[in-house]
DNA sequence: TCGAGGTCAAGAGCACTGCTCTCATCAGTT
DNA sequence: AACTGATGAGAGCAGTGCTCTTGACCTCGA
């Protein structure tokens, strides 16, 4: 489809360096990727990948941008798989984020970990992708907060915050107040230390037969510490969180 | 002090690679480390410093011991300065951990980042201190429980958590109940999310102007999720926490 | 049709890395 | 005072990122 033949050779060379990329990734980390090794894979002399690639660096953008836009489509998948209730789209986008940063830790630790020294993702490519999540989230609960399926429980916030937390309503027009904002910020940062505890196995010396459902409990709580409603109707097919409250024996 | 001034002088020798590489980590991060540069610094040849450490690894390990030490020491002193409320403890252990994470963001990397690709702690040689913090603040939160501190507002955790709580209630023979432990498992989470968030500057596109102070809201929310109960008495000096809440103009 | 311009891969080369090996030296121990 | 083991130096291997030059190819327009 894109004009001329050699064009689209060029974007197929890209693409296949960014999925050799990606795997290498996952198997030697960010810091250890190699413009040679992917040139050896590729089947090309290491200083004709220099060709598509301007350096180390751009490969780790390439990488990030597309991990952003695989997250960002799934969870937005997710999400709208999960209907319309506030709290359902909440969890769906949880499990979501979760389930893709089991899978693809690497991935994960590339954009949420600790920042690769003396790279900085260039904001002007990375910022549309990296803040699909977030700004879903900030929506989402904008949109409770809008249909009532918000409890105002979050407490006032200090005043020196105001201003920034103004930034982030304007920027998304939002209509919630500034401590709902608070109590989104809180959230997110909080699913993001238990995804990152798990996937970066760091809950210490104490190992958890099942994380899924220590991450069930904790998004849990972190719904209830939003306001967030819980539902009344049954959870959907798949989902057997806290069954064991209703043992419904016999 | 100790045996053979040989020894004396290998434990320096051995003092200074340690104290160099803690350096070189903070400018090059860990994935860069080089044992060249080290021994460059140290004014030897690279393969002296082989005599001193078997390769790599051995001074990421170092180094991550080395840290631990002086983040449990920081907040061990913290939380003694604290006094005996445990919501006064459980308050300076945080402002000890993001202090220390906030001074040393590249060693808070290396002990709670992403983990560094092909390198596992030894557990043998990081367990103790790496679990002297999270250790502790269970014992806090323990400790609030027996003495009537915490509101037991935590809610039933899942069965098939039960073991892995028991396991820790036994490590650490603590008092409380499996769900006061999911609850503090919980807040560590959230705790070093909120750390990992600000030192890794992962807020997205958001800046805050005042960190410490969404910090202090975030620790605020953690307390209260926590059922520690606030304290009445005046905060101490210094702490100028929800002053706009008390304006006591004129 | 054919030539010019652009595109690409190859190879050599520089400076760096981790790590191993051998060899000389010098200091602590006996 | 003699010995021996710890130590440092140096060479060397295989790998890295990146640059530069060279030669081949392809595409497009005259």
């Amino acid at each position: 489809m894109p004009g001329t033949p050699r064009a689209r050779a060029r974007e197929q060379t890209l693409g296949d360096i960014t999925s050799i990329g990606r795997r290498h990734l996952g198997e030697v980390g960010a810091a250890a990727l190699s413009l040679r090794a992917v040139a050896r894979e590729l089947g090309v002399v290491s200083s004709a990948v220099y060709r598509y690639v301007a350096n180390r660096d751009e490969l780790l953008t390439l990488l990030v941008v597309d991990a952003y836009t695989e997250l960002g489509d799934e969870v937005d998948a997710a999400v709208e798989a999960a209907g319309t209730a506030a709290a359902d789209r909440f969890r769906a986008l949880t499990q979501a984020v979760r389930a893709w940063a089991v899978r693809e830790p690497s991935r994960y630790a590339l954009l949420y970990g600790s920042p690769v020294p003396g790279y900085a993702a260039p904001a002007e490519r990375t910022t549309g992708e990296g803040t699909r999540v977030v700004t879903l989230l900030a929506l989402i609960i904008d949109g409770a907060w809008r249909s009532g399926e918000l409890d105002d429980t979050a407490e006032p916030v200090a005043p020196v915050l105001a201003p920034d937390l103004r930034a982030i309503r304007d920027q998304l027009s939002l209509a919630v107040p500034d401590r709902v904002i608070a109590a989104t910020v809180q959230a997110w940062s909080a699913l993001f230390g238990a995804v990152s505890f798990e996937v970066f196995g760091q809950y210490g010396p104490s190992t958890f037969a099942d994380p899924a459902a220590l991450f069930d409990l904790v998004v849990d709580r972190i719904a209830v510490q939003l306001g967030l409603r819980r539902l009344t109707h049954p959870a959907p097919a798949g989902s057997r969180r806290k069954d064991w409250r209703t043992p419904r024996t016999g």
